[in-house]
DNA sequence: GCCAACGTTGGC
DNA sequence: GCCAACGTTGGC
């Protein structure tokens, strides 16, 4: 499983956003090739920090990817792609980029050296660190994930009651409010 | 197919 | 609001 980083700029559309609609949408409007080839290789539920640009500069959640690349409606020359994501968790406290900077660890971080890149690759390290700082506890979301991968996404979504049902241990999420 | 000029993004 | 770093466009 890969992990990624989805830079928005909350005017457009928000954690807020995000969060409604049972937490999913489309993540379209998506124009460089550079970031139309890294969402090509995303998987179903790759996991994604959601990252707030402009004024914010802040990774505030994780979403998962419910729907590989298919068409952007959006894109008048029919040549660009959009994924759908779910919400997963808000982060406990959101992670600045001034914050990210200062980590020793994490120096060679895509997201600094290609500011302008909207979707950006996330080692394994980096995944992990940004998680702990944002007071996500990792374990708690392979879980959601290994569950995840036994049916397509479509079929989570469908039978979201039995999966529910059927599963023990299962912790139920946090529903968006609003 | 090169490259200058222009546009855009996003951090500062 | 500025500017660096890219990306795109269009003339040649």
């Amino acid at each position: 499983m890969s992990h990624w980083l989805l830079k928005t700029e909350p005017a457009e559309w928000s954690w807020e956003n995000q969060a409604s609609n049972s937490g999913v949408s489309k993540w379209d409007g998506v124009r460089n090739a550079q970031a139309q080839k890294l969402m090509r290789t995303m998987n179903v539920d790759d996991l994604c920090l959601f990252y707030h640009t402009g004024k914010a500069k802040e990774v505030v959640g994780i979403v998962r990817v419910l729907k590989t690349l298919y068409p952007d409606p959006s894109d008048a020359s029919e040549k660009c792609g959009m994924v759908d994501v779910k919400e997963v968790c808000a982060f406990k406290v959101p992670v600045t980029l001034a914050q990210l900077k200062q980590e020793e660890s994490i120096k060679d971080f895509m997201l600094f050296r290609q500011p302008r890149l909207s979707v950006v690759p996330v080692s394994q390290d980096v995944w992990e660190k940004i998680c702990e700082l944002g007071g996500v506890d990792i374990s708690d979301l392979s879980e959601v994930s290994t569950k995840a991968t036994r049916k397509s996404a479509a079929e989570e979504v469908a039978a979201k009651g039995s999966l529910d049902k059927s599963s023990k241990k299962h912790k139920r999420r946090k529903r968006n409010a609003s």
